[in-house]
DNA sequence: CTTGACATTGACACCGGCGTCAACGCTTAC
DNA sequence: GTAAGCGTTGACGCCGGTGTCAATGTCAAG
């Protein structure tokens, strides 16, 4: 399979796969005519490494899910290190889920403080 | 002033005040030597575009607090576009807590999934 | 033979808020 | 005179994950 199809299947831009490959997370054998070649199991070493992006993970945050899979395990979460990123970004986002909520009541403060009476109870508070 | 005196004043580097300078945030007179020259005034208006940079404003939302100031009012945060841009901020990091506590809980029903038995309960979630 | 769809590598652009360096000018103190 | 310590402008670097363009090669169909 060549990078367009394997794009179209993950859906991604080839560009995107090209970027992996850079970064070491993918590998391509080269056709005789220098044109990389996939195989199925990339389909799915890719998906893994978008559904994991969705949920906010960086690419190098992937690694070893990648290495997960490509060991043979059906699942690319199931190795320790996977779990151990994991843990690692739920942590973060906890952390960062903090954060957020010091700024927010931050910045009601300084709404109160700069014109009281702006601040009404709101819809949409976490 | 010069640009050394207002950067310790109000905690900044002197980069970051050629940069809001820029940007349009800030204006200074000139020395006959083409030195910048603030006054007290300005250190004021530094100290705003800090406090709102620091719960996490751009330096583009400061813009309107910044202006309120000069025109006269004793707090950034009492001209009515400034209110607006509170409550736009707010909505904002409500915005961006739903997304985190949505991915906290994909990234949670993920390590589940791969990993029955793996999420105990911890300490630290929101 | 030519066209068109695909492939290759390399490099610039983006976004925000500066840090950092270059190369130079001013001022004060010795 | 000169060294130190300020100031000036201009330009590149960073960070992540691509988009996009350039210049060129490959290959099947008409």
């Amino acid at each position: 399979m060549r990078i367009g199809e394997l794009a179209r299947r993950a859906g991604v831009s080839p560009r995107a796969l090209r970027y992996y490959e850079q970064q070491g997370l993918i590998r391509a054998r080269r056709s005789p005519n220098g044109y990389r070649d996939y195989d199925e199991s990339d389909v799915r070493i890719v998906a893994e490494i978008r559904a994991l992006m969705a949920v906010g993970f960086t690419l190098d945050d992937t690694r070893p899910f990648v290495d997960c899979l490509r060991s043979g395990h059906p699942s690319g979460g199931s190795c320790p290190e996977s779990v151990a990123v994991y843990q690692r970004k739920l942590a973060e986002i906890d952390t960062e889920i903090r954060a957020l909520l010091a700024r927010r009541s931050d910045v009601a403060a300084q709404l109160a403080d700069a014109c009281p009476g702006c601040l009404v109870s709101r819809r949409g508070e976490p």
